[in-house]
DNA sequence: TACTTCTGTTTAATTACGTCA
DNA sequence: TCTGACGTAATTAAACAGAAG
């Protein structure tokens, strides 16, 4: 997405991890805080040159790249890193240790920074998914509340209705009524005249035919 | 306008812990 | 039961951008 701070570092995808290992302990010293200091001011989504080999791995002997002081050394992957890991990872979330060792070959990578990468990536896109579902169950309960506001008041006036005029009430079409299959529990919202047959009788009788609504009707108090 | 400082965000890396062959 | 590989979740800290003065 962003990046890039373009540092130096000892390993390379054409160190063997022995010469890497040589090379880091030769380097416990000044000079090696001195590598992997960024070469340039590095502006954020601007891709730095050609950087295989000179970085990625940062930092990095086997105990995972902390500088002498013991402080953490972060590396930044290139545009070119990020968009290689991307890319394979749409392809397949989860590495074998074949593809990992490719991946970190080609990428001059550690493979264990390629399994890091892949650990994050799969974090963020799990958080990203929570928050789309979590828009999405905020939205249905948005929309329940509101059919259950309809629903109250629609109550509320056939009660107040009743008072005024049983006569009438006991004449008039039916209510809204909210129809659940008792095999798929699935609720819809229909007339009761629709569903006459079900309010009979026999609706709630076992649920083994989908879609034999139970008719719900406001309560006759 | 150029700079420094502060603050919030992103993300590589670490740690702890669970699962499974 | 023990072990090692591998996964997730939580956390840390470096790198960075942008606002404020």
């Amino acid at each position: 997405m962003e990046d890039l701070g373009l540092s130096l570092s000892l390993s390379s995808s054409l160190a063997s991890p022995r010469t890497h290992h040589v090379a880091a302990m030769l380097l416990r010293a000044p000079e090696k805080r001195f590598l992997e200091m960024p070469l340039l001011p590095a502006k954020r989504g601007e891709a730095a040159p050609d950087q295989e080999g000179l970085r990625g791995g940062g930092s990095d002997d086997e105990d995972g790249g902390c500088g002498i002081d013991g402080s953490r050394k972060k590396l930044r992957l290139s545009k070119d890193q990020s968009a290689v890991l991307e890319d394979s990872f749409r392809e397949h979330p989860t590495l074998n240790p074949r593809q990992k060792a490719a991946l970190a070959q080609q990428l001059g990578l550690r493979p264990r920074q390629v399994e890091v990468w892949f650990q994050n990536r799969r974090a963020r896109t799990k958080l990203k998914q929570t928050e789309v579902d979590c828009e999405f169950l905020k939205r249905c309960c948005e929309t329940l509340t509101e059919e259950n506001r309809r629903l109250q008041k629609e109550v509320q006036e056939l009660r107040a209705l009743k008072l005024v005029s049983p006569h009438l009430y006991m004449h008039m079409s039916p209510p809204t009524t909210l129809t659940m299959c008792p095999s798929c529990e699935r609720v819809s919202s229909s007339s009761a005249a629709n569903n006459a047959n079900a309010a009979g009788g026999g609706a709630n009788d076992g649920g083994a035919v989908c879609h034999r609504p139970i008719a719900v009707r406001p309560q006759q108090s």
